[in-house]
RNA sequence: GGCCUGUUGGUGAAAUGGUUAACACAUCGCCCUCUCAAGGCGACAUUCAUGGGUUCAAAUCCCAUACAGGUCACCA
């Protein structure tokens, strides 16, 4: 019998060979320079931060060097697959602006020439890589049972010696063709292994495009390659993959850094050229005096969808990776305000290399920054939509007064130094929710009344003093001017020479008015807000406000 | 336990052998101001996990130790 023979009892039923598909899926013809990459997530539940982190950067390689970023789906473990996971993982990767030149589109779909990119689609083609293997001896059937290899591991634990199946531990390694084959029909289970030809003695040196020159002990585990189901495991899915979709980066967390020795191995044995690795250090987070990489079964916080829920736009969240991938991103983006961030260039060679603590307030004052540089148009309309999906009553008001709401929120925005209050979509009927009537009269903002709040002073000022036609500075003026007849200083620096003789100054005059108006202390610009009230709100809040 | 990676202020971090260890967030002051949000100015690491060594000179190079994280599945 012929090696090729074995293989095909081995592994039955394969279409094509190693050969055919490296024909069919041919290199790819770019630009030089250009990285090609993927996002290779398994659909496993919902899309967290560490996911969005990983994607955004590989996309941002790909789109600056004018390469490609594929979506594929590493659904071979078939226990853990989650229904329309693959769906909810497009959706939320979407959500974030982040698009894919080439991949799944559904569970169902791909789009691209260099598919199916989903791996439980494509057991044909590892199958053939893997027969490849068992030709040239590369590869064998281990018909080891479970309670087998329990047995192996208690011997090297109690040994001391390193787990694993390698060496005189690796049983089946040389079983004969004939063995195999009256096993097989004995209907004996089994998986394909691969006959590592690496010594634990030797050094390899693997290249990593943000940590420089790594040095590993060869691998010598005879490693899974084809699981009993017939899928292939992780590192063969790599190898195939990533060979056969002419990937030229792999961006990745460093969780994979320790089976780096596996994969160079692989691609070396194929002599496949090794893709250029570069390992990030996932985000971490902070729990008790313990810092640990987000999890998405503790952290359910730290899905994609609570910062959807929390209004912080999208562009904030990426503006917050990049800070946190490259460092100089912070500084280049504050002397080029007038850039798009997508603009900024990043390198490998910038990536931290340990870990950072995922820090909400720093993501909170990027929201805020941002919220600052958009128009009022675009802030309504964000809102808006944010309302109608989580909350009615402010959509319903949005919607009634559009106008008005766009030119309130216009309040201090196009100036110089807009007004930075408002951190997330979620937080602007907090911020402007009392310049809505309706609001404003079940408003339960508790202020504090103070001695010096005087009705007097309210009803004369809308009385006799306001004047909807005032520019600032003549409704200022007018404020001033009718200080001293309720026993306030005109001017600041005049009530702190002689405190003791004035109810308080031209601010808490302010103070009055401003109380009455919203009820609350800490208001955007007064002027504006009484223009966009008008004098009959005005007067009518006055009426209500009892003191 | 083996292997690997990392360790600069409350947080993210810069600095790639050479003056007082950038910058940003947070915090605290002061200024400006009709109140806020901002903005301006200032404070905040005698020190870069610890201990040795190399050097005229080290956060930066070397060694050891400690601590943290990752990984050692027919999971990815």
């Amino acid at each position: 019998m012929t090696k090729k023979e074995y293989a095909d009892i081995l592994l039955p039923g394969v279409k094509h060979t190693k050969e055919e598909y490296e024909t069919i899926y041919k290199e790819r013809n770019l630009p030089e320079g250009a990285i090609v990459t993927r996002f290779a997530p398994s659909p496993t539940g919902f899309v967290h931060m560490g996911h969005l982190f990983t994607s955004f950067v590989a996309n941002r390689f790909a789109r600056q060097t004018n390469g490609i970023c594929l979506l594929r789906i590493e659904d071979t473990d078939t226990k853990r697959t989650v229904e329309n996971g693959v769906k909810q993982i497009i959706k939320d990767v979407n959500d974030y602006g982040i698009k894919f030149d080439e991949g799944a589109i559904s569970e169902t779909e791909n789009d691209g020439e260099y598919g199916p990119y989903i791996q439980s689609e494509r057991k044909d083609q590892y199958q053939a890589f893997a027969k490849h293997l068992i030709e040239h001896d590369l590869a064998y059937p281990c018909f080891m049972t479970e309670e087998e290899s329990e047995e192996i591991r208690k011997i090297q634990e109690s040994k001391k010696e390193r787990l694993g199946i390698y060496g005189k531990y690796a049983k089946y390694r040389d079983i004969t063709m004939e063995n195999a084959i009256e096993r097989i029909n004995n209907g004996e289970k089994y998986i394909i292994r691969f006959k590592s030809p690496g010594n634990f003695e030797n050094k390899v040196i693997a290249e990593d495009a943000v940590r420089g020159e790594l040095e590993f002990p060869e691998n010598d585990q005879d490693i899974v390659i084809i699981k009993q189901d017939g899928l292939p495991t992780y590192h063969f899915a790599h190898l195939v993959d990533d060979h056969l979709m002419r990937v030229t980066h792999i961006i990745r967390t460093d969780e994979w850094l320790s089976s780096l020795p596996i994969h160079i191995q692989l691609f070396d044995t194929f002599g496949f050229k090794r893709p250029i690795y570069a390992h990030l250090s996932p985000l971490t987070k902070k729990e008790g005096n313990t810092v640990r990489k987000l999890s998405k079964r503790k952290d359910p916080e730290l899905a994609v969808s609570y910062y959807h829920e929390e209004g912080i736009p999208t562009e904030a969240v990426k503006i917050y990776i990049l800070t946190i991938i490259n460092s100089n991103f912070e500084e280049w983006f504050d002397s080029n305000k007038d850039k798009d961030f997508l603009d900024f260039e990043l390198s490998f060679d910038k990536v931290s290399t340990s870990g950072s603590l995922f820090d909400l307030e720093k993501l909170k004052n990027i929201s805020k920054n941002y919220l600052s540089t958009i128009s009022a148009k675009e802030l309504y309309e964000r809102t808006l939509s944010y309302s109608q999906e989580f909350d009615n009553e402010f959509y319903d008001l949005l919607t009634k007064y559009k106008d008005y709401s766009i030119n309130v929120l216009n309040i201090e925005r196009e100036v110089e130094r807009p007004r930075k209050d408002i951190e997330s979509f979620s937080s602007v009927k907090k911020e402007i929710g009392y310049m809505y009537d309706e609001l404003f009269e079940k408003d339960e903002t508790q202020f504090e009344y103070k001695d010096f709040y005087d009705k007097d002073l309210l009803t004369y000022y809308i009385d006799n003093v306001y004047d909807e036609s005032d520019d600032k500075n003549t409704w200022f003026n007018k404020i001033k001017e009718m200080c001293p007849k309720f026993g306030f200083a005109s001017e600041t620096k005049e009530y702190k020479k002689n405190p003791d003789n004035f109810k308080g100054s031209v601010a808490q005059a302010c103070e009055i008015i401003r109380v009455a108006v919203t009820h609350r202390t800490m208001t955007p610009d007064l002027y504006e807000i009484l223009k966009l009230l008008g004098k009959d709100r005005i007067k009518s809040r006055i009426e209500k406000f009892n003191i």
